[in-house]
DNA sequence: ACTCTTTATCACCGCATGGTGACATTGTCA
DNA sequence: TGACAATGTCACCATGCGGTGATAAAGAGT
């Protein structure tokens, strides 16, 4: 009693389909580009498999054969992009001169320095959100990626700091908690508690505060021993 | 073509049905606790109609009937739950007590009560963290309530500090953020940049690290007028 | 020219979702 | 007691999702 019958033989009429590329590694590519395209115009939210399908202008079934499936895919995309901030991007260029600094600005320059690279990055700020809903392969390469970048960071600049008595890893930890939840809500909301979260002056005032803040809490520490 | 049937007649045999309340109020009220139930023990994810039905017990269709549908019954949620921390949580009991602490105690001692207010309050955490997804009902119920909440305060105790020349407003904004990212990455991380952010204990840091900031920044700005 | 592998397409499945119309059951009021 | 509205139940629909097997078409090797 069931229905099953092919029509294929119908379709064969109309053969208006566009010639694909029959190039593997070129729709390999063009699939990883969906998702980075998609996300950055549409958000998590719009990415699976039928979605990614379209945005390449291909079959679903290539995705499987090519990768496996969703995961292996988001696996592809986090290693082929860039989305996270180079080590340098964080220091700023050179680490000479960054190491030449006083101790007080050392810290604040990493934090404004990671809240500007957050901010040209859509993508990357897409899978932090995310991260706050769901596990997969992408939010854990970011979650990788991150404490990584965290344990080189301190390995280049914490030793300067150990003999404080301020608690540190809480003040940086407070701050770039902010900064990332800033830029989160930087994606819907257009100002959080009096300050412009989506322009630049805006971003300045958070600059200048976090600036301070360094300012104020290292020198009770470095001032005393 | 159709295969349209009735087969209602067969199930006549068995009538082993529970007998349901009949009580239109108690029904509603059912299924708003459902919500609150399904968003603390599942996550908001998990929040949909046929969810909700089932938490509850009774057909969705009565979520249409008696509510409309979901936004309806998110924003009836929003009304009877007190997801959001009152305002005495926030000051710690009386107003009078700590407005005659030093200013410098003041805003530390309030944000500190946010933070302990909102680590109590698992559905809060999961509405901000919907928040971060999409806006709905709910979400901007407890959008306009937080800014409710923030202008109150700012009544209270904000003409204290117009003659900073610390940009206070940012260095709460970044706090309060800080507090908020580290409450909803304590749903799904242990411990964040060193700090264990599902203990007191590391919950601890995070206060001292808060009332070091603001008293070496609010010092800073009483000690030269 | 012939086969055989690779690349791509299509039609379909099973499942869960949001949503609705038809029906059954209970309580109330005249 | 009988009519009627309120309450609750069920079957069904359309849609979108992830996933798969059968088939077509292009190249490569002989």
């Amino acid at each position: 009693m069931t229905t099953k019958m092919k029509k294929r033989s119908n379709n064969a009429a109309h053969t208006d389909k566009v010639v694909r590329s029959r190039d593997r590694v070129a729709t390999r590519e063009g699939i990883i580009r969906a998702v980075g395209s998609l996300l950055a115009r549409e958000g998590f939210m719009a990415l699976g498999i039928n979605a990614v399908a379209k945005e390449a202008g291909i079959d679903k079934v290539l995705i499987y054969r090519y990768f496996g499936g969703m995961p292996e895919l988001l696996r592809a995309f986090g290693e082929s992009e860039e989305f996270w901030p180079s080590i340098s991007e964080f220091l700023g260029g050179d680490i000479e001169t960054l190491l030449s600094m006083p101790v007080v600005e050392i810290i604040p320059t990493v934090l404004i320095n990671f809240s500007r690279a957050l901010r040209r990055r859509p993508v990357t700020i897409e899978i932090m959100a995310w991260e706050m809903v769901e596990q997969n392969e992408l939010t854990e390469e970011l979650r990788r990626v991150r404490e990584d970048m965290a344990i080189r960071l301190f390995k280049e600049l914490g030793a300067k700091f150990d003999d404080a008595d301020a608690d540190i890893a809480a003040i940086t930890t407070l701050l770039s908690a902010a900064v990332s939840y800033l830029v989160l809500r930087s994606r819907d909301t257009q100002v959080y508690n009096t300050v412009d979260i989506r322009s630049d002056k805006g971003w300045e005032r958070i600059e200048e505060a976090i600036t301070m803040i360094c300012r104020q809490c290292l020198i009770s520490s470095t001032s005393k021993g």
